[in-house]
DNA sequence: CACAATTTGTTCGTATGTATT
DNA sequence: TAATACATACGAACAAATTGT
C-alpha cells in the first residue's frame, strides 16, 4: 500500500540529502508533475517545501542537469528537458 | 619557461597540503598572476582546480591572510593586498 | 523610466561526521 | 590524542538578469 510519501528526506543516513532529493525531483518529472519545457519551482521554493538549504536543492538540480533531465537558464529558472518523457508535446 | 607547473600537491607527505597550497598561491601573487586589490578565484574554484576540499583551500588562504598577503571580505571574496608587489594600480 | 519581486550565480562563514596519519 | 583532509549541509549576503507593475 502506501509506501509513503516518497517525499521524505533522511538526514544523516547513508544517502546524501541532495541525492535523495534528485531522485524525488526525477520522479515528479517522470510522473508528469512537471512537464517538458515548463519551469520547475525556484530553488528557494523547493528548499522551503523540504525544509532544507537552497544550496542543497541546487546541488540536486545540478545532478539532473548533468544528466540532461533538466536544463538551467540563468536568471530565468530550471526547465524540464523536452522529450524526456513520452507524454505529449506541444500545446500551448 | 622554467619548470613546470609547480602546482603539484603532495598528499600524505611531510608538508600539509594547505601549506603547500599557500606557497603556490603566494607565488602566483608575487608573479603577478593575481594583482593587488583584485579578487582571487573563489575558494571552491581553487578547490576544483587542485582537486582538494574547499576547507583545505580556506586554510591556505587564511595563512596568507594572517601574513597580510591577502585580505578577506566576507561574502565578497579574497583580495590581494595592495602594495604587496610593485605592479599595482590601475589599469583596466 | 523607475521600482520591486523573482531567480540563478557566487562568495565567505560555520558545523558535523568520517577517515587517515 | 591531535592534526590533517574530505564530504556533506546549512547560513548569510550580494550580484546580475528577467519580469511585472
Amino acid at each position: 500500500m502506501e509506501y509513503g510519501p516518497d517525499d521524505d528526506l533522511i538526514h544523516g543516513g547513508p544517502v546524501p540529502v541532495y541525492r535523495q532529493l534528485a531522485e524525488i525531483l526525477r520522479a515528479r518529472i517522470e510522473r508528469g508533475d512537471w512537464k517538458p519545457n515548463r519551469p520547475l519551482p525556484g530553488e528557494q521554493r523547493i528548499a522551503d517545501e523540504f525544509g532544507i538549504a537552497r544550496l542543497t536543492v541546487r546541488k540536486a538540480v545540478h545532478v539532473l542537469a548533468d544528466e540532461g533531465v533538466v536544463f538551467v537558464v540563468p536568471q530565468r529558472g530550471t526547465f524540464v528537458s523536452p522529450g524526456d518523457h513520452p507524454s505529449e508535446s506541444g500545446e500551448e
